[in-house]
DNA sequence: GCCGTTTTCGGCCCGACTGTTTTCAGTCG
């Protein structure tokens, strides 16, 4: 798939016209039509291919043209001549806080900065500083920024931001918390992105000096970047940057929409405003002079005549038209959940025995679980042997003599092997209650036709993990998700959505293909460790952004229901020929 | 460069903050 490299490039010709003074519109129409293109879950060359180009939104003629353009010669003629004049490390210059493409152009011209190493150069030699509209301030902001790009990683996962986030809250409630009324995450850690830039706070307040006064003195600040009466900035144990923004009464829903995002969901919603006459910032919606409201998120998008949109879906990925329509889907939801379906124990390569594990998936209000331990050719994992599977499968049995409350599946994470066929026989899958299957080795060998074959078995119930990526280590296989997605609604087969903060496998847009094709979702831990067992949430929130409903989701069905639905147990087979 | 429930031309979101300036440009979210 070209999707990404195609969409770099759009991004990349709208820095350069940027860095070249361009008209800022032209700029945009490059870089929306580059975010087009980088979510779209099917093939750019598809597309093209099929004269479909002009349905991907903000691609018109001419970026048709240039689509058509990269994908038949491999190159943009255009591209070629834009880089003439422009620094050689533009991208990476650009990519530095506080040094735009203004300065960026200004320090090319008259000191021909080229690299980061000659920005070093200029900034120290202090011949930056001279340049008009420069100063000692300018320069120092600009050095940090340089310095940032070196040590902090751009990104950090959902994982770990959470815990932060807990953290400043019950710290906030501790200090100061008889000054503040609602207080909430806003940003990309309440619309539940895999991963967030920076954590966003939001505190009712009258007494905004007092509250960010405390925050910015909290343990583990490392770095004090702003402290005002509305505007708290910090760095937290130099890793991640944290704003917490103190908000009248009045204003907090406005504020709540306004700091929660995305910002092309805001745009979007901004657009609509002017059209109605109506203009809406942090503060409130205003009808010219006059105040509308703001007090509540609700107020907000009601004035603009839409229903309220669930923070994940503001992406501007048509949840604005939706919400026009009153068209929103009823999205899952955290408390639906019953039963987490992939479970490992010290069987394998968990670290709880069979019986404290179960004991503790239950404290989470389950009424079922299915233990998914290795199958036997994951050596690195300790996988089971036919002989330990079975003994495992008596032992489980022995085990739920215990509960008449709680359900215990005896299953498998049975590996895909890399001839496409299952780790198991046939004869012993049937003994089990569940079964998952996973790709775990040789991820270059077709991993496509392995996870189609897999699909076709009739004991498999779900495909763990399905693209195998691993957020902050490594891409995914090559994998064609659009066949494994028709490949499971023709078999019954539901895909895993892996809750591990470093998986979230499926994605949120490949969530919402395999629904749009009315398959069915697995949303499981993977569990190694009872500490493992609350990231369900992760799981949940990628679902929510991929407009997965209740209804779609095996891990809200009764016991009753999930057994009627695996394949295993229909009347008509809808196994494929 | 895109796009159309005022438009095939003329729009294209809004504000805070900072630092450099004496009214504003650049950067960011």
């Amino acid at each position: 798939m070209k999707n990404i490299e195609l969409a770099r490039l759009f991004d990349q010709i709208g820095d350069i016209l940027e860095f070249r003074g361009e008209l800022i519109f032209k700029i945009n129409a490059y870089r929306k039509a580059s975010r087009a293109i980088h979510e779209l879950t099917v093939d750019v060359a598809d597309l093209w291919q099929q004269n479909r180009l002009a349905e991907i939104p903000g691609v018109g003629k001419g970026l048709q043209e240039k689509i058509a353009e990269y994908l038949s010669s491999g190159t943009i003629i255009e591209m070629e001549a834009l880089l003439q004049g422009v620094p050689k490390d533009l991208f990476e210059l650009l990519s530095i806080q506080n040094f735009g493409p203004k300065t960026a152009a200004l320090a090319y011209k008259e000191l021909g900065v080229e690299t980061i190493a000659d920005l070093q150069r200029v900034i120290g030699d202090g011949s930056l500083a001279q340049l008009p509209g420069m100063g000692a301030k300018k320069v120092e902001n600009i050095r940090k920024g340089v310095e940032l790009r070196a040590s902090a990683s751009d990104r950090i996962s959902i994982g770990l931001a959470i815990p932060v986030v807990e953290e400043i809250l019950e710290y906030l409630h501790k200090t100061v918390g008889d000054k503040i009324g609602r207080i909430t995450p806003a940003g990309s850690v309440r619309r539940g992105r895999e991963t967030v830039h920076d954590i966003d706070i939001l505190v009712e307040t009258s007494q905004g000096a007092a509250v960010i006064d405390a925050f910015v003195h909290m343990p583990g600040v490392t770095q004090i970047s702003g402290a005002g009466d509305t505007k708290g900035s910090v760095m937290l144990q130099d890793r991640v940057q944290v704003d917490v923004r103190a908000v009248d009464k009045d204003s907090f829903g406005a504020a709540q929409q306004y700091f929660t995002g995305s910002k092309e969901h805001n745009v979007h919603l901004r657009e609509i405003a002017k059209k109605m006459g109506l203009k809406i910032n942090e503060y409130g919606v205003f009808s010219g002079e006059e105040r509308r409201g703001g007090e509540t998120e609700e107020q907000v998008y009601q004035l603009l005549g839409l229903q309220w949109i669930p923070a994940e879906l503001r992406e501007d990925r048509g949840e604005i038209e939706a919400a026009a329509k009153d068209q929103l889907p009823q999205l899952l939801d955290l408390k639906d959940i019953k039963s987490d379906l992939h479970i490992h124990s010290n069987s394998s390569d968990g670290q709880y025995s069979l019986a404290d594990m179960a004991e503790e998936v239950r404290k989470m209000g389950y009424s079922h679980m299915a233990f998914c331990d290795h199958s036997r050719s994951a050596r690195y994992a300790n996988g089971l042997e036919e002989t330990r599977l079975l003994r495992q499968i008596d032992d489980i049995r022995t085990l739920q003599k215990k509960y008449d409350d709680f359900t215990i599946l005896a299953g498998c994470e049975v590996d895909i092997l890399p001839d496409g066929s299952l780790d198991y026989p046939d004869s012993l899958l049937a003994e089990l209650d569940f079964v998952v299957a996973s790709i775990h080795s040789a991820f270059k060998t077709d991993p496509t036709a392995r996870t189609l074959a897999a699909m076709q078995n009739k004991y498999v119930d779900v495909i763990g993990h399905p693209t195998g990526r691993l957020i902050s280590r490594r891409e995914g296989f090559e994998i064609d998700i659009n066949a494994v997605v028709e490949m499971a609604r023709k078999t019954g087969t539901a895909l895993e959505i892996n809750s591990f903060w470093d998986r979230l496998d499926l994605c949120d847009l490949h969530a919402r293909l395999a629904v749009e094709q009315e398959v069915k979702i697995s949303i499981n831990t993977d569990a190694h460790h009872p500490t493992h067992l609350p990231m369900m949430r992760y799981g949940v929130s990628t679902a929510r952004r991929g407009w997965v409903r209740k209804s779609d989701v095996i891990n809200t069905f009764s016991l009753e229901a999930l057994k009627k639905w695996q394949k295993r147990n229909q009347t008509v087979s809808k196994r494929v020929k």
